[in-house]
DNA sequence: CGCTAATCTAGAACAAGTTTCAGACTTGAT
DNA sequence: ATCAAGTCTGAAACTTGTTCTAGATTAGCG
């Protein structure tokens, strides 16, 4: 198994087992304080001495707050592909079958919505120099999309739907998590969206 | 004219002439500061001191950086909706108007993206203190694709596919000013979504 | 005009992200 | 085992958003 998928971004020098092992903490005490609190109650010092690390260690791993988040987020995609793909979702429909998903990622995110806070917001918030670490998570999400219609290589067409998906996602979690919709709100857009896929993908 | 539609929010005691001055000052250094430098550039003292006010006074005008930006969106919103409305869309169908007026607002951000940065950056990072600004500036947004449509009262399934339109458009943006997207596929994304109106209007 | 409450100003103070630095510790190669 | 290079630590410093305070100014009113 690839342990080190998501880091084949960036072929750095592989780490030694403490240095491992620190980032490991690292990411864990990151999930931890924002898993109470969100965005704003992951605080760098805090994460540092939660992660019996030094303050410019934190610093060395992550060259920054949003940097800690968007790698949170990996993190945390990793872990839920696995689990879908366990379990895939049972629709006749493509596009039936990519809302199922997303609504099971977003019910997982409602178990944990100070968690889901902390990374959309990182990842909504990102400036340039996160490019690469986001553009990682979208590649993941695109995966977990493209997994759910079943599709191995898909046309440009569908690669449009897609990323129109994705917007909606990423922008429909952010108005649930601000307050501005509900979860039937939420429900509601992603079924729509997702009919894009039957106007691009012919169901035969 | 309303002059001052966008505060009917609020039905704050109506400003004296120099505070109406002030605010306006204000909103106007907010978006000079912003035009060069993005969201980073707007930093609330270099505010304050260029619209010739004290901190203290910027902050209750605007209890916040982010309320600041919001309010300097819901400024330009208003501007840009006067413009459209001048020059309607010419389009045949629904969707290519909409698709139109969209673009015509992309090409408009496109001449000071660092305005377009701080502006949408602001908006999708607004947490729940925001909630009735960001809600303003969503309005204001649905009603200019709505006039694009030209529809008086949409069906349910249609405000659907609107919302679904706002945030691949909140998305894309997103996603051009960070460097992961193109100009092209900005424009490919918003036609795609478009789409979503033939399916829920259907087009006699 | 003269008073009172609200507003504004200048500036200090505080909070959290980020940077920096000197010294201690690890690692890998010889 | 020893040395050089790289890494980690603890602590202070710096930046920028935000809050607070004491005193001046302004607005509305009798």
């Amino acid at each position: 198994m690839p342990a080190e998928a998501s880091t084949s971004r960036t072929p750095s020098p592989p780490l030694t087992e403490r240095q491992e092992a620190r980032r490991r903490r690292i990411l864990h005490a990151s999930a931890q304080l924002a898993g109470r609190g969100g965005f704003d109650a992951v605080q760098m010092r805090e994460v540092a001495e939660s992660s019996q690390v030094a303050l410019g260690t934190l610093y060395r791993y992550f060259p920054s707050k949003v940097h800690l988040l968007v790698a949170t987020m990996q993190d945390q995609l990793e872990r839920m592909h696995g689990t879908l793909r366990r379990k895939p979702p049972a629709g006749d429909t493509a596009a039936e079958r990519v809302a199922e998903t997303l609504m099971r990622a977003f019910r997982a995110l409602q178990r944990e919505p100070h968690l889901a806070d902390a990374m959309v917001r990182a990842l909504t918030f990102a400036d340039r120099s996160v490019s690469p670490e986001v553009d990682q998570v979208s590649r993941q999400t695109t995966a977990i999309i493209l997994d759910a219609m079943g599709l191995d290589d898909p046309t440009p067409e569908q690669l449009s739907a897609v990323r129109v998906i994705e917007h909606t996602w990423h922008s429909a979690l952010i108005t649930w998590l601000s307050g501005r919709a509900s979860i039937a709100q939420v429900k509601i857009d992603i079924e729509t969206v997702c009919r894009l896929i039957d106007l691009t993908t012919p169901e035969r």
